[in-house]
DNA sequence: TATGAATGAGGCTTCATTCAT
DNA sequence: AATGAATGAAGCCTCATTCAT
């Protein structure tokens, strides 16, 4: 809440405050876009978890598809911004690589508004993400964090030689997205077993072993 | 055609051919809401594919809803009947999970429509399959043939013992479900390297390996 | 009304007639789109003129614009029909000549939603009348008229040689539709003098004349 | 621009000029008027032709309406003031009428955003001409002009008596203004032939004979 | 004198579904 | 068993205008 006001939801109690509108009605949006994808989700309800109206939806973001567009950013953003913390340069090559493995299994669990938010969006064959002129940069850091640590497990003779990368990325990737999106599928067909406290916790282990044992030499 | 009308296409040259009206619905709508998702799919665009009306669906199906779970179905039919020509039962423990995984990786590429009516059906919680009594049993076969393979490799020395053929099965869809799931996204922001045929074959050996790395003893 | 039924405007008293419904809302749109133009007519004020709903405006039409030019062509249609009904074959060139100019006059007079229909047009620059295809070959036959009046009048000597009859359109055309056209900002300027009964039919015998004065030798 | 800051266009480059100001929103929005009509108008659209902003726009005209009005008045002036500098009582009444038909059919041809104005206006019934104090006078100079060189041919023996100047300029702004306004159909009904140079000058010709052929003893 | 922010009302269109035979 | 016609409800979006400084 942007005021201290007694009377919440007042009218105009936060008039003239273009950021703070922005940001409210973005963040209604990831949350109605992610519960509902890019046709399901509704504008009237979009607005209704704003503290303006539909019409501000329009003013600042010119339409359904465009905020769509917006809160895709918004959620790539977020989780990528997340990650810039891990240090793992200080790390020797095969510590980093299971820190960075176990934490990116630990983010995705955490974001879920993040996994939806791709999910929908591959459905919709990541047409909107090819207009995106803000993503496409935020995920070659990601790879070069990769590539530097195989090229520390390389030299140190930990790793094997040429490793892809990209296709590490891809593999701890699917792990870590997979567990999260295919998750009501999964449980329904397979119970909620695998999806408890220690059955993650010992899921993430085994991809962690998994990955390191992919780039052991 | 289900008919051997001399005039293909002929207005009502099928006519009295239930059968065959409800299966060339069912295959419009499979595909419909593949492409578009349970809301983007559209009543009219489904008839539209279809040779006949609008207003059959609604006589044979009864609605739009109805209809969504009858081709979710149909895609995990489908699906299951092409995994149960393996014959796994003659190999020992090791070459049969390793033409299990491989199949399943194939299996998954040459099946579009399945992985996205998975993974709208994920983006809706898993709502509607949980309402059928038609795909529960389906996939208890594939655990079991799992179940088989861990138990037959453990008894042989090969496997490590207590492997969780749920976890195991976990994994290999992990790889292979994300590997179609995702591959507008992760093709839109790293490029299509990873899905050219070459690559394609060797990302299949390297999870072939790592499914056998995990479960050796 | 197309029914005696005792209840005037019951609900579907009419059902079950498309080409009833689509003339009634052709008719209403003409009516709506003349009074207002093509922006200022509300497909809400169309749907309160029929019998119909909206809702049938999109099912037979498409949208507004698509009726618009479905409004205009029928307006050109009624127009040009009230026009072939001229027997002027059988007249001398001159009396021909004239009396197909004191029609002229007198039709556009008695047709003011086909002249307010073509000012609206005009001032969307023809973009619509282009786009029919139904229009173009109305308008030829008006020409082919001219042509052989003024053909016969050439060869009885009575008229200049080498008249070009789609000048004389243009002429004709112009008195008679500017003073459909124009009538408002004229009276409102000069008074409604020249509208009243007697000046009209004193103008249309000066149009006549200066008309005839224009193709005698 | 209505100032010598070095700054071309810079912002508030005019600010403390209202009369600039009301003269830019004035004429932008004779411009939108004239395209698009008085519904077709946006007044976002007649902002973004200004270089102040929309706001202005009803600071100093109050709502669209009033423009609209300011704008009809606006273009009148302009075009009647144009009209002021002919110098026709120096010439004998034929020569004069001559040279008054033939400017008229220029005048109107050079200023097709007056033409679009008054179609408009007659699309509203010149509800709005009605209500302006401004224009009313400026017609009456047109009419005096008129009956003054009726009066001089008369006197002359060259005219006949009786002539009514209001259907002479009736007769004149026929042809004149039809050329205008109804180009966009009549071309795209006939061609664009009539308005090609050379035909247009032979048209102007042919009125000046017509319309002194209908003064004529 | 000037203005960026905000908005209620209403516009056009689409949707899944039912009617009536 | 089959179907053309019809529709209420709701969706997205645009418009001229006013607020608050």
């Amino acid at each position: 809440m942007s005021t201290a006001d007694a009377t919440p939801r007042a009218k105009r109690s936060w008039v003239q405050d273009p950021e703070g509108v922005k940001e409210d009605i973005l963040a209604a949006a990831v949350v109605e876009f992610a519960a509902r994808g890019l046709s399901g989700a509704r504008v009237d309800a979009i607005a209704a978890r704003t503290r303006t109206s539909k019409r501000m939806i329009y003013y600042y973001f010119g339409g359904k598809r465009a905020l769509y567009l917006r809160a895709l950013e918004a959620a790539y953003l977020r989780v990528r911004a997340g990650e810039a913390a891990l240090d793992l340069e200080e790390l020797p090559p095969e510590a980093a690589l299971a820190r960075l493995v176990a934490f990116t299994f630990d983010h995705h669990r955490s974001h879920p508004e993040f996994i939806r938010m791709v999910m929908i969006e591959n459905i919709h064959n990541a047409e909107n993400l090819a207009r995106s002129e803000v993503i496409a940069g935020l995920n070659i850091a990601a790879i070069e964090k990769l590539r530097d640590i195989c090229a520390r497990g390389a030299a140190a003779g930990a790793f094997r030689d040429g490793l892809d990368p990209v296709v590490l990325h891809w593999q701890i990737s699917a792990f870590s997205f997979f567990n999260m999106s295919n998750r009501p599928t999964f449980s329904s067909l397979f119970g909620e077993r695998l999806f408890t406290e220690p059955m993650q916790s010992s899921l993430r282990e085994a991809v962690v072993e998994t990955i390191l044992a992919a780039v052991r030499r």
